[in-house]
DNA sequence: TAGATTGTTAATCGATTAACAATC
DNA sequence: TAGATTGTTAATCGATTAACAATC
């Protein structure tokens, strides 16, 4: 059973958003990811230790996180996980209902549309948007692709909290700052290019696919160069055994 | 001109791979994609505090992270772009002319095949898998899709180094296994689940867009929450004026 | 040469881990 | 109550920034 009075939720954190480091708050859609599958298979309870071991982090590290929101475990008990799993989707905006739209409806785009991914989230896609007359018009799911000149108009008239960017980079600044302009609250921004929105409370988020895939390359690269160099050692090492005897 | 001689470069980095921090390596896409605008643009050479101004971060860091790598600069002159642009493209792999395979073409994966991105970056793709033998055969960009029972026989006789893995959630830990058993060296995970391919020299780089727009969702009602309070400070100011005559 | 700017060391800052008292 | 496990403080570790001597 949860605790009631005596609370110790850091609620002055929640309400009044007391800045939580970035490491902490990149970690809790991990968190948010593991607590829904342990659901999924009929977990009730969890302790920090068997989570630790699950998501190859310290325990230390779990509780430290989890407690820049508030007291979510009970001493002695563990964390219930549906609890637990509710505290966080409230952090992270699960439940705020955000409407978000597309604009830029290329390959990217068109995969985007048809994900599951937002509505897992608690994110409810609206409307599409590009510029191409021989898209506009043309059904993507279960929307109808709208031309970009209604983009204004739409977003004045609609909630509209979060806008993918998956234009061509020709155009990606000029749609940022557009949509900035109409109050839009986050751009999830899969170009290449990065927005200049300081003096605005528009927040960015990048993807940056290239960024990733090169990280991998270096990994790939590195790994490559540790193992010619152990080749090397080795075929030095059959050198001077040879010349021991 | 490039000094020759007595040249600081950190070989022993690049080529026993000695460690470098996650930070620097996640900073080295960045300065690779300003690097290729300034040369877009003409750029022949830059200071570590003029490139500090338009990437937003502190030109200590930039001589720190650079120089983890070696000496690409020179005292009195900053640093030439193009020399510099090669060394962090031959530091990434870019010039290792991977070959890369995308498994699963749902519409993600149909996405990342006619997308630059990969020869932009030196990655060649080579072919594309999927188990629906409804796709099998079609043609998506220049490849034709074949079926993932084909993939062993494919990995034995090409060159495969990095793996695209775009397949549903449940049968990813199969095919990522399967993939590192083969030989591949990093897998792009697109896939909602992650893999422990300990034990093997298979690199994993993790996309999970899902994350990535939970992360949006967070600061996007950390400052819905940071402006309500706002308002409420206000209101609060405006009560107390009332009183105060 | 004088001015500019790097490479590098030392100081600071922030994030992670360890340890343990509080408490269920 | 005794055992377990959290919440939290203190210690450690790593990453960033500042400063400056080296040098082009």
């Amino acid at each position: 059973m949860r605790k009631k009075g005596k609370s110790r939720e850091k609620q002055a954190n929640v309400e009044a958003s007391l800045r939580v480091s970035p490491a902490v708050i990149n970690r809790l859609p991990r968190y948010f990811r593991y607590l829904r599958e342990l659901i999924r298979i009929g977990r009730l309870r969890i302790s920090s230790s068997e989570l630790s071991e699950l998501m190859n982090v310290t325990a230390s590290q779990i509780r430290q996180d989890l407690n820049c929101f508030g007291g979510f475990g009970q001493q002695g008990y563990g964390y219930n996980v549906k609890y637990l799993y509710g505290k966080i989707s409230e952090i992270l905006g699960v439940t705020q209902n955000y409407k978000a739209i597309i604009v830029g409806t290329g390959n990217l785009g068109r995969a985007l549309a048809t994900n599951a991914m937002f509505e897992n989230r608690g994110v409810t896609l609206t409307a599409l948007f590009d510029i191409d007359p021989t898209i506009v018009g043309k059904r993507i799911g279960k929307f109808e692709v709208e031309h970009i000149d209604k983009l204004d108009e739409y977003c004045t008239q609609n909630q509209v909290d979060i806008a993918v960017i998956t234009v061509p980079r020709d155009s990606a600044k000029e749609t940022a700052e557009q949509l900035a302009r109409l109050g839009v609250k986050g751009l999830w921004n899969f170009t290449n290019i990065e927005f200049d929105l300081s003096g605005t409370r528009t927040k960015v988020q990048n993807v940056h696919l290239g960024d990733s895939l090169m990280t991998l390359c270096y990994n790939i690269c590195a790994e490559d160069n540790r193992i010619a160099a152990e080749q090397r050692m080795q075929s030095a090492d059959n050198q001077s055994e040879q010349y021991e005897d």
